[in-house]
DNA sequence: GCTCTCATGAGATTGGGTCTCAACCTAGGG
DNA sequence: CCCTAGGTTGAGACCCAATCTCATGAGAGC
């Protein structure tokens, strides 16, 4: 997401325009990488100290809500979360290097209908995360 | 998995056998859904006061290296385990009854080889929670 | 401006999960 | 059958991500 137009995404729910949660939402939109709330609570943090925790999960979830972000686990216990854009709400995650790549939708959809199909239940949405070794970091292999 | 083999699968890796890691093997054994470590500890306890609730922590990691049991995320924040000849590691969540069915794992076997070949991405585990409408509900009401 | 709310910050609280360590028990050798 | 080595246990302290509380602060419409 661009960051100009994080404000306008932000108040078109009737959610009010916050300078922390601008914040969030750009701290977000910038990463590289997939973060935990804790690791965006302390980079902002460092810029504008008066910042509190709670507000950061707070934003975090309204993002979630607003299809601005998505959040999945990491580690097994720790929830992170990367700035998203409304094609690609499906991830690949590097558990090593923690990079978070884009699941190609076209090989969603066909799953959708035959889960669908097979279960006679009709997916309106899904949440797909998979966990695993980027190119990158099968290479170097230990 | 049968409870009768429970005591040579838990000793072939070179583990002790004890009496609390056979409660535990058996109580996820014979589990019909999906576990936290807490909802075991307190269905053994019941019958066994001692029990500790780090054996039962230990107890569940020690079968997820042997194979015996699978862990995954509850919503957003538990582990849950289950028995590994059970096929429960993904959900069809009713949105509407909030019921929740468990997928066909045949389906996902493909999905998984599909998605690494395609992002040369070499797949260890998945998330996957589809979101929608189940067969009662369906018929109920659009 | 005014006011109605919603949002924030600081800290307390919750709760899943891990760590510590003395006591205990399993497995294998004699 | 006994003995020993070393893995295992139970209890509670501890850790830390996440949530809750509530007085204070600040958007947004009028």
């Amino acid at each position: 997401m661009k960051a100009t137009e994080i404000p306008e995404r932000m108040s078109s729910r009737g959610r009010r325009l916050t300078r922390q949660r601008v914040l969030v939402a750009e701290a977000l939109a910038s990463a590289k990488r997939a973060l935990s709330a804790q690791e965006l609570y302390e980079r902002i943090k460092t810029s504008h100290p008066t910042l509190g925790r709670a507000t950061v999960y707070r934003a975090l979830e309204a993002q979630v809500q607003d299809g601005m972000a998505s959040r999945f686990e990491r580690d097994g216990h720790v929830s992170a979360y990367i700035a998203c854009d409304a094609e690609h709400h499906h991830h690949l995650v590097c558990t090593r290097c923690q990079r978070v790549l884009d699941l190609d939708e076209t090989v969603v959809a066909p799953l959708l209908s035959s889960v669908g199909r097979r279960h006679e239940f009709q997916v309106d949405h899904a949440a797909l995360d998979f966990y695993g070794l980027c190119r990158r970091c099968r290479r170097k292999r230990p």
